[in-house]
DNA sequence: ATTATCTATAGATCTATAGATAATGC
DNA sequence: ATTATCTATAGATCTATAGATAATGC
């Protein structure tokens, strides 16, 4: 009760310009030391140090460390949100996908980050979980939606787009994770189009794409 | 220098059968604490009291927090090659690995514990980290053999065993970490033998399992 | 006035070492 | 003797609060 006067933001200031700035500098500062030591290993100090300035002063831009991932998560939103806009609909289609992964397969900082934090997020308590849950629920039906308006209902393996969608992104998902302990024995890029081309059926590929080296 | 003179093992005892038996019972409980809050977020106290002593009683058996960890990874081992002996060969065919799919979704603790722990493991200097490279070194050669075994030298979609296997792990720890944020929402079992069928393309399933709901 | 930063510091933890004491196994 | 545990504690950190000071924006 305490707390439903005040506005519901999350207590940080910025309302200035360069505040805004600094804000920005300071969660790209945070992305990059949650790739190197997650969430829980990541300090304010290190983010601090990173972004120039003392741990308590970071500590005016963002009250606490949770705001602080909350702010790192917002970002990814508006990534998301920021791409599908770019393009037409809501959804991408599958081959607009292709080449994010090729996108991110040249950005392993921001790969590392989210896949160090999709780890933590299944452990109790931990601040990111409801936001991967929510996440999951959502790019499912999304991916559903995209094979849908690709295939029809009923893919030429013949599977539903409700069916395919998970498996669509776990392989997204698990793919990272080999990626990122190997780069050089996984095409991360080659064998999502390999496995999109297997939902396709429409023969694509040879097979020689990626592999175990 | 100073260590070639002892032994290899990790300095700690248990030369009894009591001995082997606490220590056996302390990685239990480690599985459980890392299941919960992930190998850094785990602490020594949280991992004693679940086995009935103090912290440092614990140190007795293994004498850093790494060591502990590197006890559960090897148990891990354990289970993975003893599950291997068990089946004829060195490989399981699809079909036992299907079945351990659906094993894995009576235990999510166990799924939890290594889930987080991968998620950890892309970060830098994580002990698990070279534990990790290597077991998807060996996991994807080990799919690959399964699945030339199972389909010859090109599967039925047109892609090699090589290119398959690690599409195959990666549908594996993909479909963990939905099931894990929502067991209702994603039917892991039932999803990961869509991917087999759609694999060996004898148009198994109808397509209706699993799914957003 | 508000915003941006800093110094000082409280209050919690955490890992690991030191060393004592009790119990167990040859 | 060796093994199992405990108490005490050193030495690091970590997050967050308090409060001062300088700079910026109406």
């Amino acid at each position: 009760m305490d707390r439903l006067d005040r506005p519901a933001d999350d207590g940080s200031p910025t309302a200035t310009r360069r505040g805004q700035e600094r804000r920005a500098e300071i969660v790209r500062c945070a992305l990059d030391v949650i790739a190197e030591r997650g969430y829980r290993g990541a300090t304010l100090s290190a983010v601090a140090e990173r972004a120039g300035l003392t741990q308590q002063g970071l500590l005016h831009y963002f009250p606490t460390k949770d705001a602080l991932l909350i702010a790192v998560l917002a970002e990814r939103d508006q990534w998301d949100t920021g791409a599908a806009r770019r393009d037409g609909g809501g959804t991408w289609p599958l081959e607009l996908l292709a080449s994010l992964v090729e996108y991110n397969a040249m950005r392993p900082g921001v790969v590392q980050t989210f896949s160090a934090l999709l780890g933590e997020s299944v452990t109790e308590d931990h601040p990111a979980r409801d936001w991967f849950a929510r996440r999951y629920e959502r790019v499912r039906a999304d991916m559903a939606d995209t094979l849908r308006g690709e295939f029809g209902d009923r893919l030429p393996g013949g599977l539903t787009p409700e069916a395919a969608a998970p498996l669509l992104v776990a392989v997204l998902d698990g793919l990272q994770f080999q990626w990122l302990h190997d780069p050089d024995a996984v095409d991360m890029p080659a064998l999502f189009r390999t496995f999109v081309s297997l939902l396709g059926r429409a023969d694509g590929g040879t097979g020689d794409e990626g592999g175990t080296e």
